[in-house]
DNA sequence: ATGGTAGGATTCCTA
């Protein structure tokens, strides 16, 4: 089964990139952040056309995130499971073939004195509660998103410049850490070690074309997944398409037969 | 060197 995340920037401004996509790449599910756009708007028909299912929680002009899988999907949930009042709309968990797969858009922070920041590293404690909930680390489950967050220096185009800055602070990564003790695996570091493999570019000042970039979009999987991933990569190519998301989709595949 | 660009909604917010 082959599962891919992408955070596209607007659903309706990357809808011919998403549907390039699916159809070159081919996974089984497509976990989507930052759709921005209403339920009502969301281009559900078009995907139907290409054979997949969409499951999608968002609102008008920020945040949103969607599941959009090539089999049925069964227990689709909204939100975290101790869901508040005025909670954006970043997290969607549905289960396929016996695999819980979680769609995460994780809180930017804005920077370490903002109190933006602080939600941020409350969202991701939120977020490990839902995991243990949906029966962590034993059950299969793939986290897939934008985590806004780099595991080690590696993920880092500059390290010594982002040292204690937003995306690398300890606390932020320490969050990361909680998330692995619980049970998780960084499947693209299951695969590959070395250093300079982003996922995200600043479009601004051509990071891209200079390579500055950071690796905060991930697939991770669960103890009782683990065993069963056979490759994990990320795509570079859509970052480099033309009017391109800020983020490049990540890719893991497991040989799952539930 | 602390800028720059993009998307979405409306003269600004978020990233």
């Amino acid at each position: 089964m082959r599962i891919a995340s992408w955070n596209v920037n607007s659903i309706r401004a990357r809808l011919d990139h998403v549907h390039r996509f699916l159809r070159e790449a081919n996974p089984d599910v497509l976990c989507l952040q930052e759709t921005k756009v209403p339920d009502s708007d969301f281009p559900t028909d078009t995907f139907a056309r290409l054979g997949y299912e969409t499951h999608r929680a968002g609102e008008k002009s920020y945040n949103g995130v969607a599941i959009v899988s090539r089999h049925p999907v069964a227990d689709v949930r909204v939100g975290l499971v101790d869901a508040a009042e005025g909670d954006e709309r970043r997290l969607i968990a549905g289960t396929v073939r016996g695999m819980r797969v979680l769609s995460a858009y994780i809180p930017n922070g804005k920077s370490l004195d903002s109190p933006a920041y602080e939600q941020k590293l409350v969202w991701l404690d939120r977020l490990l509660t839902t995991l243990k909930a949906d029966g962590a680390p034993e059950a299969p489950l793939a986290v897939c998103g934008d985590f806004n967050v780099t595991r080690d220096d590696r993920d880092v185009y500059d390290p010594a410049r982002y040292r204690d800055q937003l995306f690398c602070s300890p606390r932020e990564r320490a969050a990361i850490a909680r998330l692995e003790a619980l049970g998780f695996h960084d499947t693209f570091r299951e695969t590959c070690d070395a250093a300079g493999h982003y996922s995200w570019w600043d479009y601004r000042a051509g990071s891209y074309q200079r390579n500055r970039g950071l690796r905060i979009d991930y697939v991770w999987v669960s103890t009782a997944a683990r065993g069963h991933l056979t490759h994990a990569h990320i795509e570079p190519a859509p970052r480099a398409w033309e009017k391109p998301s800020d983020h490049t989709p990540v890719v893991a595949d497991l040989a799952w037969a539930p």
